[in-house]
DNA sequence: TGATAAAATCGAGATATCTCGATATATGGA
DNA sequence: TCCATATATCGAGATATCTCGATTTTATCA
């Protein structure tokens, strides 16, 4: 857990708001049939919700994923994310160590 | 508490650094005798510790104090920038809600 | 008043981030 | 094999951040 990487995911309020979307799978459209419990939304479901472009997604998730805070799996053509709610554990007890811990 | 605007202050190793020098006073050199039992440090002690131009920690500070972590104090010439734990433990809450609340 | 000292602000070049459209890659189906 | 679809990557222009030296502002002191 790099905090140094995950700040500069954060820092920027489309990606979190999709890290908050990620939080529940309702959020989004619901799954294809051939999709059924699978874990994790496609990226096309995303793009549609956040409005920008295909490769600003595409992009946007291989920073949150880089950083730690989501966890790819491919499935066939697509490519389903999901949060890592451990890492997001771990990044918030580092900052607080680091703002709080004397 | 404006995260998006924490964020940006916190998106720096150097400020963060110096949040963290601030814990502790003993991180810098002692106080003048005239300025015993004033709390904070002066932007030359924290300038000097960091190594960067005074221009610029001025500029940090100014960032760390519109963000919220620190609180500025003049007396005479100096500007004493101390900690505002306060808002450091509202930020800190403000992201275990937006990361975590379901 | 003038000199000095600390801090803030200004202006600018270098670097990074944002976001896009275009293109490439990977997969599944006819 | 060829095509369609989903995603990833590339290249680039626009915008933001970083960091500096120079200047300005604020305050003290002789």
């Amino acid at each position: 857990m790099d905090v140094d990487n995950a700040l500069s995911a954060l820092n920027n309020p489309m990606r979190r708001r999709i890290l908050e979307w990620l939080k529940d799978r309702s959020n989004f459209p619901p799954a294809l049939p051939e999709h059924a419990g699978l874990e994790g939304v496609c990226v096309a479901y995303i793009q549609e919700k956040a409005k920008l472009s295909q490769s600003t997604i595409s992009t946007y998730m291989g920073l949150l994923k880089r950083a730690g805070f989501v966890i790819a799996e491919r499935h066939g053509q697509w490519t389903f994310y999901r949060r890592n709610e451990e890492n997001i554990q771990t990044f918030l007890a580092a900052m607080q160590d680091e703002l709080l811990k004397p």
